[in-house]
Formats: structure tokens, C-alpha cells, sequence
DNA sequence: TTGAAAGCGCTAACAA
DNA sequence: TTGTTAGCGCTTTCAA
């Protein structure tokens, strides 16, 4: 016989029903058998080479031990330790993740959401979450399993891990106020997200915290997190404020952007303008210059995330309290984009 | 009704037999029924927010429309736009991706492969393929679909796209040669890969195009692809052979962890000695130096090895000749890490 | 402690 | 052109 060993297979060897296969086979019903039955079904099983039919267990069960992951691009370097996080408590628990990158695009997710749906996943973690999302709301009416990462809805609609992005702008602001500066930029990620909103606002606080005029610390938006709107905002930025002396960025790629725009009209960084970004994404430190940024704890989070999914699939009750909040804590990686403010005449 | 709409829902909202329900959503089979018959089955389908149920399909085609994609380490820069690719021809073609991450460990590998075949995969794509690798060959012993990328075994068991290595160190070599080097060194990768063997053995072939003298060229051995074993492996290159002025890195991670090295003696580059990587991944232009290095078109490397799978699946005779190998070309991007040799006294 | 039987949702061979 | 029927491999209730 050539196909795949079957229960029936692995029970017809033993000499059982296959019934008794398949308690003998789950760790959880085995306990009310004859403990030689089950070392007798074990043993056949494993001499067939027998490995369950997923397709079939789920068929019956309806629940697939799969849970869907929707990212905005795996390509961004913040995203595989993320989901190698997730793997690492998903995997042990027999459960598989199903990958779906949206690429920001409203459509493509509302798509690969559904293609997720019909592959029947047991719930979603989902890393592209906006201040207001349909999507999400409709899929909370439907009572499906959600945990967001690192961006949140505006509602609390479900439970959500990040990384404590206010104490993180905190301690950029502290860094560069200790630094001597005065006049701060923020070039900040999108306000229809939640890091955009909440980053900018805490950069907001942290100016007051210190005393510092707002007036000449202006806040220039990138419409999206990537390297070009980065370079863009900075060039806008530059444009209407040449007096600043130094920059918040919203994440890691803005810096970058904001560094070639520093390049591309002659300043020096950090001598001219120090930068600080955020997330410390891998290589920020062989950047030129090395990238004075805050460490987000990007595998942990993906842990955190799965175990919130697992716990909410696995538990009974699957509770009405208000949808819990982890806030993973950060620091500021000192490195050589940061430095004292130029000495103007 | 709260649960999802089977097809008996759809079918029984249009009128219809569950039978005929199948046929006209499938666009196989919907050629064979009334149009107006298919027109009310598809409206009373999309009226209900009817998803195939995955699970039942493959249980009863025995095929699930998932392929398993093994990678070594999506943390990795190389691979995210590999998988990217892939996913590019999979989605459209109504197929999923399973991503595993074996961390090049062997056993791992074998628990990921058999968790993978116990969800019904069609088939895989493999990014891991040592020269002699055990579990390909039971593999391809059992008839399973699998294409190689980027590496392949040292028998021609399954179809395979790479980039052409054995060009791209041509490239290399010819720059370097160019710029008046002849003391070139290589520090290569494992050579229980074939990217390590072949660009081992196309960088002696190189030099023998230009009548240079094997024994100033070392060849040291990495034994991994990573940053760490690259500083290593250069660490013991510079102490056996400090008169080189030149090395061609097995790849990216290699040359950023011999740079390190470099600067570690007080070396500097290009000035004194000159680096050229493999992959342009992403970033290294950030580098300091930007890294010279020969890109890789990782993203279409993922697209045909997709490619090639799904005409393996969905041809009828999965005919018996001899392998497809796919080479990419490959070019050479020069930015700032190699330049001529040190004029020495 | 084990067996019998039903059925999850779908497709496809066969019949009409 | 459409309906009938069987069954993919598994789990689970009920009965013994």
C-alpha cells in the first residue's frame, strides 16, 4: 500500500476498533484505556509511519489549529522576528501559522481575510490594525478570536501587545534634551494609526515635561511608514523649519529617510542634526551613522501575542471582560546619530 | 443562523440540489449547467457570504492548495522577498503558503516536513537543501512535489532556480582584477551547500581566466552564512594571509562580519583592503562602506520556483525527465567597499 | 474498557 | 442539464 496510513490502518494492525485508535492516539482521551491498548496503538501507529489527516480532524472538530497572521509586509525587517515570536509558543502547542501580507491595502485584506476565514483558521493576530477599521469591527460582531500587535483600533475591541511607544519617545526626547537641544522635530508615522497617534502625542508630552517652547518643535506627518514618505517629510520639514536641530523619528525607516535628506542637502548628521528612530531594527547599527534608536522587543512581542490567542482559544468561557493590554517595555540603544546640537553664531 | 453557510444553504436558498450547488461554483464545472441555473446559485452564495469550507474539499480531493516553503531563517534578509515571490504566483493561483523555519537544524527540519505533510501540502518548496540530504531523497523516493531554490543536492532530484553563482564571483573577480588586485582571497560558505561549493570553485576557475596565482589567493570556509562566522572565518584568513587585498565575501553576512573583522585590526575598507559581497540584500547599501556586491534577484527566484511547483501539481503525467534547473542572471552592483589595491612600499 | 454508528462539508461517478 | 449517492478520515455519543 502506497497512500498514507490512515487510523483505520493503524487500528486495523493493533488489532483494534478504530475508535480505540483514535482515543489511544490523543494524549487526552488515552488515560481511560487499557494502558496496553494504547502501547499497542502507539506502536503500530509509529511503525506505519501514521500521521493524522489534518484535513479530516478539522472537518469534524472544526477547528484547524491554525491561526491566520495579517501583516503589512513581510519584507519591512520589523515583521520576521515578530512572527518567528509567534512560532515559537504557536509550534509547541501543535498549532501552524498561516501568513497573509496585506501590503496596507484595505482591499487585499478584506481578501486574504476571507481566503484565511474559509481555511477555516481558529483566530487572527493581526500586526495592521488602524485607528478605524471595519474589518476588525465586523469581525468582532462575529465573535471571531483577534489579538493585535503592535497597532491598535481606536476602540478596544480586542486584546492588543505593543511596545510601550510613550515611555519609548520619553527617553528619545530625554536623550537629545540632555544633549542640549532645544528644538526638536517629530517626522511622524501615520496619524490613522495607533504608533502614529500615540508616538506624537507622547512627543507632545515630553516637550511640556521638559519646559520646551512647542512653537519651535514642529510635528511634520509621513503618510506611511517607509523610507521615501520618510525623506519626503524631512525634505518638507527642513523646508519650513531649517532651525531645527535635531529629529524624532516615527520608526526606523523615517530616520532613514529623513538621513537622506539630511545627506541629499549637505547636512551632517549628527553634527548638523542628530536623529533618533524606533523599533532597532536589524542593521540600524551599521548604518552611517550607526543609529541612535528605541529597542522594541519585536520576538518577545510576537510570544506575547500568540499566548493571548492560545489562552483566549483554549479557554472555555470566552470571557466579555475588558480586552486585556501588554505593554512590552522599551529602552533607548545609544549609538552615534545623536550628539549635541551645532553651535550657531 | 449564526454558524458559516455550507453549500446545502446555498444550494437550498437557490433551489437547487447541494450537487448542482458545487458545480455552478466551481468554474470547472459550472460550463455544464444552465446559465440561469449558475446565475442563482452564485447570487444566493454571495447573498449568504458562502466560503468554501477547506477543510471538506481536501479531505475529499485529498489535495489542500498548500504548499510547505522550508527556509532556514525568515529572519534572514534574503528570505523574506523569496517567499514574497512565491506568494505572488500562489495567491492568484488560489494556493496558500506554509512557511517552517528549520534554523539548519536536521531534526527540526524532519518534525517541520512531517507536520507539514500531515496538512495535506501538494507539495513544497525548499530552501535548505544540503548536497547530501537524507530527507529530499526519501522524499523524492515517496513521489513528493518539491522544487529547490537558491540551493540544491548534490543528485539532480528535483527541478531547482538559483541565481547564477558561478557568473556572479566571474563578476566579482573581473572587478577586482580590474582594479589591479592580485591577491584575492575567498571566504567562502559551508561547502555541504552548493552556493559554497560553486562559488568556491568558480572563483579558482576565475583566476585561472586570468592567469593569477593560486597560491596568493586563499580560500577560508565559513561554517555558516551569518555575520559571526564570516568575522571568524576572516579572522583566520588575515592571520595566515595578511598580505591579500581583497576578499570575495559567500555572501552578504559573511562580508559584513568580515568587515567587522577588518575594523577590529585597524584595517580599512576599501583603502586597505577591499570587500565584495553576494545577494545585495537589503541594506547593505546603508553600509559602512555601501557594499559592492552582486545582486540576486530574489524576488523572481521565488516567483519561478512557484512556478515550477504548480506546473509539477497540476500536470497530469508528472513525467520522469531529467530536473529543470533554472539559473537567474545575476549582476554586479558596485558601490564603495572595493577599490584599487594599497600601493605598498 | 471497548465497539458501533453517525456525520462534519464537499466532490464526482453514475443515473435519470 | 440536474439529482442521487457514496465516501474522504476523523471524533464522539451512545451502548455494551
Amino acid at each position: 500500500m502506497s497512500r498514507r496510513p490512515t487510523m483505520a490502518d493503524v487500528a486495523r494492525a493493533a488489532g483494534v476498533h478504530k475508535a480505540t485508535a483514535s482515543r489511544a492516539l490523543s494524549p487526552h482521551s488515552s488515560g481511560q484505556l487499557n494502558p496496553e491498548t494504547v502501547r499497542r496503538v502507539l506502536a503500530a501507529a509509529k511503525q506505519l509511519g501514521y500521521t493524522p489527516n489534518a484535513a479530516a480532524r478539522s472537518l469534524r472538530t472544526s477547528r484547524s489549529r491554525t491561526v491566520g497572521v495579517l501583516i503589512p509586509d513581510l519584507t519591512n525587517p520589523l515583521f520576521p522576528p515578530l512572527v518567528r515570536g509567534m512560532e515559537d509558543v504557536l509550534l509547541p502547542r501543535g498549532y501552524t501559522a498561516l501568513l497573509a501580507n496585506t501590503d496596507n491595502d484595505e482591499a487585499q485584506e478584506r481578501t486574504l481575510f476571507q481566503a484565511l476565514t474559509g481555511r477555516q483558521v481558529d483566530g487572527f493576530i493581526v500586526a495592521t490594525a488602524r485607528l478605524d477599521h471595519p474589518l476588525l469591527r465586523e469581525a468582532h460582531e462575529a465573535g471571531i478570536a483577534v489579538v493585535l500587535i503592535n497597532r491598535t483600533t481606536d476602540q478596544p475591541l480586542f486584546p492588543c501587545v505593543s511596545g510601550d511607544d510613550a515611555t519609548g519617545i520619553g527617553l528619545a526626547v530625554d536623550h537629545l534634551v540632555g544633549l542640549g537641544h532645544t528644538a526638536i522635530a517629530h517626522v511622524s508615522g501615520p496619524r490613522t494609526l495607533s504608533p502614529g497617534a500615540v508616538r506624537a502625542r507622547a512627543f507632545r508630552s515630553a516637550l511640556a515635561a521638559h519646559g520646551i517652547n512647542p512653537g519651535s518643535c514642529p510635528v511634520v506627518d509621513a503618510p506611511s511608514y517607509s523610507e521615501a514618505a520618510g525623506a519626503t517629510a524631512a525634505e518638507e520639514l527642513l523646508e519650513r523649519s531649517p532651525a531645527i536641530t535635531a529629529i524624532v523619528a516615527g520608526n526606523d525607516l523615517i530616520a532613514l529617510g529623513t538621513l537622506h535628506t539630511l545627506r541629499r542637502r549637505g547636512l551632517r548628521c549628527p553634527e548638523d542634526v542628530s536623529i533618533i528612530g524606533f523599533n532597532d531594527m536589524r542593521f540600524v547599527d551599521e548604518f552611517q551613522p550607526p543609529l541612535t534608536t528605541v529597542h522594541v522587543p519585536h520576538h518577545e512581542l510576537g510570544v506575547e501575542a500568540a499566548r493571548l490567542l492560545l489562552d483566549q482559544l483554549e479557554r472555555v468561557d470566552r470571557g466579555t471582560a475588558v480586552p486585556k493590554r501588554v505593554l512590552l517595555p522599551v529602552d533607548l540603544v545609544i549609538r552615534a546619530s545623536a550628539a549635541p546640537p551645532p553651535h550657531r553664531p
